[in-house]
DNA sequence: TCTTGACTAGAATTAAATTCTAAAATAAGG
DNA sequence: CCTTATTTTAGAATTTAATTCTAGTCAAGA
């Protein structure tokens, strides 16, 4: 008998082509001015197609949102793991960063606007748990260079905001004159 | 003749209250979530009476965080108009923030969580008018004190940080462990 | 008091989200 | 290959919510 749950070749791709769609239409218009009826459109799926894969408007923006943040943070990850001196992960992280921000910057500036929007709720847990993962990531390659003093142990936060900070409000910047929304 | 536009005398209330009704129900559930039927019920007017007064329902969230700004920027310059001493005008700007957050807590939020949402479109104009004339009428008190060298000559968005930025991270933080949305 | 436009009420309309039903496509086991 | 269970798609039907409309009430001011 066939597997339970056994998904056709196509499917993530659709699902990918939906979250694009949408975004590109949030992008333009905002979550509430959009219809599913211009996602649908724009993705060239029918509406049964898109409340197949996504329980509802609300949650397709969330997998917007974590989808976008899943590819970053993943890209982080993997910058990290090709690096082994102290400096040269962090040149690696900040340059990633701005890279994949220049490179989706559609994606990047949903990203900075929803920060706390309404959708995400009840879906805290699986962002709660990206992070985490992510966290965990970054902790696991610094820990090493942190022992042995080649980096300052310092409290999460001021970490990343040291480390990061700069490049984010680069790219805050940068994207405020990119354009609609 | 009656002059046009010439406004009945319980208008005022009524617009505030649904103003109030609107941004209790919006801190609860949220924009996308909160149907108009919430707000008329809530504020105990008609369909035909809200839509009377606010054009829609992103004006009237528009409308919700235009009247907590006015409110919040009239009572500082209030604060500031009893003041002489520099020092004294410093100490009353704090305390005013601080006093009108905590005394307009849902309100402080909604206007915090909002900032830049979508149903603002169409509305910056007023905006920024009503944050021009606040940054001048601000402007204009300390003046004197820089002229006379009682206080420094620094650009207007780091003086402001200066001034407010410790009242407003702490009010942030306070409003976070404040409950709802 | 009378006229006029503001205001209110709630039904009617419209628009958009969501659900539903049936058909097409696909994966695996025989 | 065929069969069958299951996923996926299409699009119509339903439901829900926003907005408009119509009729009537009320208040200002001449």
């Amino acid at each position: 008998m066939k597997t339970l749950k056994s998904l056709h070749a196509g499917t993530q791709i659709r699902q990918k082509e939906i979250i694009q769609a949408a975004l590109a239409c949030f992008i333009e218009k905002g979550f509430t001015a959009t219809s599913v009826a211009d996602i649908c459109s724009k993705a060239k799926a029918s509406t049964g197609s898109v409340y197949h894969h996504f329980k509802s408007k609300s949650q397709l923006a969330a997998a917007v949102y974590l989808s976008g943040i899943r590819d970053y943070q993943e890209g982080m990850l993997a910058a990290l793991k090709d690096q082994v001196a102290a400096r040269d992960g962090i040149f690696a992280l900040v340059a990633f960063h701005l890279k994949w921000v220049d490179g989706h910057r559609a994606w990047a500036q949903f990203l900075f606007h929803q920060r706390h929007a309404e959708f995400m709720g009840g879906t805290e847990e699986e962002l709660h748990q990206l992070n985490a993962r992510f966290a965990f990531g970054m902790a696991a390659w610094f820990q090493k260079h942190i022992k042995d003093g080649r980096l300052k142990a310092l409290p999460r936060d001021i970490f990343i905001s040291l480390l990061l900070g700069p490049a984010q409000e680069y790219a805050r910047q940068y994207l405020a004159g990119y354009g609609v929304s």
